[in-house]
DNA sequence: GTCTATACTACGATAGAC
DNA sequence: GTCTATCGTAGTATAGAC
């Protein structure tokens, strides 16, 4: 189908080279088709842009997950909620790693800095789904009741992962290698899920010396 | 100072929209100069984007803390490595929060997605050593001498930091604000020094273990 | 629906006046 | 050194054939 094919290679481009960077001669002859086939399907760049980001959204969905982390949230166990916390983080560290990524996440990272709609549409979806579920998940692992507290812990643990994508060479140059290899990247989950455990005991300690 | 004034428009402007993204026409306009002017001073738009790197490779460095640090890593005292290491981060927050800050870090991350030469002429400046001796200071600050376990340690302490701006909508859609005020900024703060120092202690009982 | 033609705009580079 | 003028190229959009 040429919609499928414009709109893999669109999040493909548009993730490289960014919305004015891509060009909608390069999509459509990637996609074996002809240029004004854009404009007729989503009527024009911007609307391809905008269709990616659609698709985007729903490629981040991870619908296996997403049972667990409500099951925990419902349960209001500490133990579950963290054991969910550190699957979220491993799948998602798993599907970074995965080759069609590079795609969908700079695509991601790249409108989050001139944000345009096309991120309030990714974040409708699962993406804000995530988020409001892991900040719920540590509000549950720890007991701290406190939002504010929790989400920049959420943020925390998220930037811990996505430094893998927004900052890669500086990833290689402290690393030292090329490219990112299944033991290295075991290591860096092994790395992530210690540290994870090791926030959520620092959050528990503050809040009894609160109390 | 027209090459000044140049520069300073072209960090903004690329960090903004990229190499491809922007215009030298543009770019001039604001410098309030012709177009070219670049073409005089800097050998055309690819010219002016490594000009433009090697000024942000410039701006990051901090001699302040430098001293501190160097100190810290020679001493081989933890204690003193610990401090250094939360000093460097807050530090590094504080500089994000300037307002110049988005056009040189919006320059850096963008930078790395496609990487070209400008990222080893940033890398090899002030960046790097900043990177080198936060891993050094882990070292130090958890007895660890495994390059590879405080490497790893190193990235995912400045994944916190970086996703402030690698990631802001994400950030501010989380925080349900749409700025990062003083206030949030100050927790941020707190709470990622909060987790330096569980993950640091959380490493030198990794180590313990498995001694 | 899909392609070919073409119109129109904006870009980077360059030459030349001053 | 700095500006204006211009060239060639590449981009998006559009009209029209099939």
């Amino acid at each position: 189908m040429v919609q499928q094919r414009l709109l893999d290679i669109a999040v493909e481009v548009f993730g490289q080279n960014g919305l004015e960077g891509a060009s909608t001669r390069a999509i459509a002859k990637a996609a074996g088709t002809a240029m004004s086939s854009i404009t007729y399907h989503y009527g024009g760049k911007e609307g391809l842009y905008l269709a990616a980001a659609d698709y985007v959204a729903r490629q981040i969905g991870d619908s296996d997950s997403q049972e667990v982390r409500d099951a925990a949230i419902a349960s209001g166990d500490p133990a579950r909620a963290r054991e969910a916390i550190r699957q979220l983080v491993v799948r998602f560290i798993d599907r970074l790693q995965n080759e069609h990524s590079n795609g969908w996440a700079l695509f991601i990272i790249r409108e989050q800095m001139n944000p345009t709609e096309a991120f309030e549409r990714i974040y409708a979806g699962p993406m804000g789904e995530n988020s409001r579920a892991l900040v719920e998940l540590i509000r549950v692992a720890t007991g701290v009741e406190d939002y504010r507290v929790a989400r920049l812990a959420a943020i925390t643990i998220f930037g811990q992962v996505l430094i893998l994508k927004a900052a890669r060479g500086t990833c290689h140059k402290v690393l030292g290698t090329e490219t990112l290899g299944p033991d290295i990247l075991a290591d860096f989950t092994r790395r992530v899920t210690a540290n994870i455990d090791a926030i959520l005991d620092r959050m528990i300690s503050e809040r009894q010396e609160q109390a």
